[in-house]
DNA sequence: AGCACGCCGACT
DNA sequence: GTCGGCGTGCTC
């Protein structure tokens, strides 16, 4: 007698057995209802197997919800590992595989009303409908031409209700409700993207993929380092028509989906022939939507997913290739609990599922590159050229240390400045990239000090000019500004620091003729604002862009020939091992916004550390550079990728309570240690208060993540956490503040 | 003795 | 999550 082993849907880790009843087929991945003591549960199959043996006899399962597995073999593995590498109980990890929307019973399919009109209707009572109800008569006419198929009543115009509720109470028409797919897209089209031709490297990497899809035994993940403008889409859009060839399905992981619009559009007009078999998914769609979605993709309709890092759980029941773009983003780690990486679970995945993963990347992570360089674990796929032949653009580095104090404002320096007037004065577009959203970083005190902070958090609050007040961008407080210094009541107090709504004020004083927008977390708030904003840009009905993070990555417009950076030294300042690296990055990937038309590019790098290695590496474009000085530092101090960490991190109102747990923590954790196992010191977080909570963190290291987590789990069974502290655990945290 | 309440562990 | 067992303590 084989036994259904069910993990059940609810706060609480239970794995039961149940008894399978005659004539059902159940297979893992199954979802099904089942009786939990004196009421009925749900909960997904794990596997069919020998029962141990019980005491007594095991209850059967009342029956399946789904006739199909929702859940393939690959994911359930997926799974498994993920809770042995992060610790996150089974049943947590099932909630991010299966979406809300899956997960629920009551199986929401869209409906429309659809009239008919009835057969064989006399043709007197239409002679008399059209004198006594013209517009019944009206619409029964147009449902007898359309026969048996009838007609959705939303498109039979306004005012067509009343008319249709009589005509259906007198027997002349029948209603009924259609199942129909929703269209997430439906209001836009795209226009079909030809295949472009390769140039040789390009042509090259494609073969490699080819050869890996072809095949599945020696597969080793592909790192495709292409460098800004060598077109790694059009690589990524040819493999993936190749790996549908071969009749298997494609992941392809972006780092944020609403802001890259670009790299959507070309996979959607790539197949706009088959727009059937591509789905996007959005964090933006609807529980609907969502549903219809997951289930094209899971009966194999749709057979490309493009989406963030969650699309790694896409149900593909054949998958042949993961495409990670971008890989070495921080936005591929989940940021709340189960606190995964995408990119290392797509890593994963292929390699359960036999399919072929490439990570692309103009700058990829330390981590990746290593794996292709010292272990040889990835093959490396290098594209040096951009694909249109173009030279990478010259960066120029500005040292704001020799910016006189007078004249001009000290966010645009002089040099900036002439380069500007003479790009406009030819006609070219500029990109002005600051990473602050907000108008001045503070409203400080010049005579004691003082710093406005957050009421909630340990940091000080920005000065946002639209909204005339104080905001916190950790936990969106916001607060008056005052007239005087809060403390010493001078009324000398002022704003420091730049955010880019003052430089977007700035620029129009110093630039009046010249047509600007901004984009930010403020502006891109508005839907569509983003999309309309970067159509604009193309249409170069807009001289210069200036925006966050957001305009740093993917975007290809051919007529700039100037970006600037205002503050390179934003991301040098985080107190995190990868400051480095994400400066690093982040230039490069700035810088290559310029130039990928006709003219050549130019970027200039403001900042008051021009030695520093991240802009002198930047600015030579030598990656291998950076990543040889940053490797020697990781391995000097132990930190990925020649070790994993962990961080565990408590947050409590009271931070006495905070503290006092971790140090518990810390102590047992050093009484039995394992080896290999560097535990750090307790300490306040960098911010060490967020939301009204006090942050307190520890800090451990070992080479392997398992023992990591194994080695916590075994110390936290044993520790029962007070109700008033949060416990988190983070296995290779990208955020240590 | 009888009952209300709250904690804790089990649920296949 | 939720049920029910059981201990505590209060009231009749």
């Amino acid at each position: 007698m084989l036994a259904a082993q069910v993990l059940i849907d609810g706060p609480s880790e239970l794995v039961f057995d149940y008894a399978i009843p005659e004539g059902v087929e159940v297979v893992p991945g199954h979802r099904v209802k089942i009786p939990l003591r004196n009421r009925p549960a749900s909960g997904t199959v794990l596997r069919v197997h020998e029962p141990v043996e019980l005491n007594f006899d095991l209850r059967p399962l009342h029956s399946l919800i789904d006739p199909d597995p929702l859940i393939t073999p690959g994911l359930l593995q997926l799974a498994d590992w993920m809770t042995g590498y992060y610790g996150t109980p089974l049943e947590h990890i099932m909630r991010s595989l299966l979406p809300e929307a899956v997960r629920q019973e009551n199986h929401s399919e869209k409906t429309v009303k659809q009239a008919i009109a009835t057969e064989n209707i006399e043709p007197e009572v239409l002679t008399q409908l059209a004198k006594r109800a013209k517009r019944q008569h009206a619409i029964l006419s147009l449902l007898q031409a359309t026969g048996s198929e009838g007609m959705p009543i939303s498109q039979l115009g306004d005012g067509a209700a009343s008319p249709v509720k009589a005509l259906a109470e007198k027997g002349l028409i029948t209603l009924k409700d259609i199942a129909v797919q929703r269209d997430p897209e439906g209001d836009e089209t795209f226009l079909h993207d030809p295949v472009k031709k390769l140039n040789p490297e390009q042509d090259a990497a494609l073969n490699q993929i080819k050869a890996s899809l072809d095949h599945p035994e020696e597969r080793t993940p592909i790192l495709l380092h292409g460098i800004t403008g060598s077109g790694k889409t059009e690589v990524y859009l040819q493999a993936t028509a190749a790996a549908l060839k071969t009749g298997r399905s494609v992941i392809v992981l972006l780092p944020e989906i609403s802001l890259t619009p670009q790299t959507v559009q070309r996979f959607k007009s790539r197949f706009s022939e088959t727009p059937e078999l591509v789905a996007i998914l959005h964090s933006t769609l609807t529980q609907g939507e969502r549903f219809d979605e997951w289930h094209r993709i899971r009966k194999g309709v749709a057979r490309v997913v493009i989406g963030a890092r969650s699309a790694i759980f896409a149900p593909l029941p054949d998958l042949g290739l993961i495409l990670v773009d971008e890989e070495h983003e921080t936005t591929y780690k989940q940021e709340n609990p189960p606190k995964y990486h995408g990119r290392d679970l797509a890593v994963v995945r292929a390699h359960l599922e036999q399919a072929t993963i490439v990570l692309g990347s103009a700058t990829p992570s330390v981590e990746s590159y290593h794996n292709s360089r010292e272990k040889e674990k990835y093959q490396l796929v290098p594209l040096t050229k951009r694909a249109d032949g173009q030279a990478l653009p010259l960066v120029r580095i500005v040292d704001m240390r020799n910016e006189p104090k007078k004249g001009g404002p000290p966010i645009l320096s002089q040099r900036l400045r002439h380069a500007m007037e003479q790009k406009l004065a030819a006609g070219d577009q500029i990109i002005l990239f600051l990473n602050r959203r907000g108008f001045a970083r503070s409203l400080t005190c010049p005579t004691c000090g003082h710093t406005c902070e957050c009421a909630h958090c340990s940091i000080p609050t920005t000065y946002h000019r639209a909204e005339e007040r104080l905001i916190c961008h950790l936990c969106g407080y916001q607060a008056i500004v005052p007239r005087t210094c809060p403390k010493c009541q001078d009324p000398a107090i002022r704003l420091q620091g730049y955010g880019t709504e003052k430089v977007e004020e700035i620029l129009r004083k110093v630039f009046p003729k010249s047509r600007l927008a901004r984009l930010d977390g403020d502006t891109v708030r508005k839907k569509h604002v983003l999309k309309r904003t970067l159509a604009d840009f193309k249409a170069r009905k807009i001289d210069i862009l200036l925006g966050t993070q957001m305009i740093a990555k993917g975007l290809d417009f051919p007529n700039v020939t100037l970006v600037g950076v205002l503050n390179a030294d934003l991301s040098l300042n985080a107190p995190d091992f990868r400051a480095g690296e994400r400066t690093f990055s982040l230039l490069t990937q700035v810088a290559g916004r310029a130039g990928r038309g006709e003219m050549e590019g130019e970027v200039f790098i403001q900042t008051f550390v021009p030695h520093s290695p991240s802009i002198q590496f930047a600015r030579h474009h030598d990656f291998e550079g950076f990543v040889e000085q940053e490797l020697e530092f990781r391995e000097k101090y132990h930190f990925p990728p020649f070790s994993h960490l962990a961080l565990l991190s408590t947050r409590s109102r009271h931070e006495k309570r905070a503290e006092f747990t971790l140090q518990t923590i810390h102590r047992r954790l050093s009484e039995d240690p394992a080896p290999g196992l560097e535990i750090g010191l307790p300490n306040p977080n960098p911010i060490v208060k967020a939301h009204d909570l006090h942050r307190f963190q520890l800090l451990l290291r070992h080479r392997n993540p398992r023992t990591l987590t194994r080695h916590i789990h075994q110390v936290l069974a044993k520790l029962p956490i007070p109700e008033d502290v949060i416990l988190v655990t983070d296995i290779d945290p990208h955020d240590f503040s």
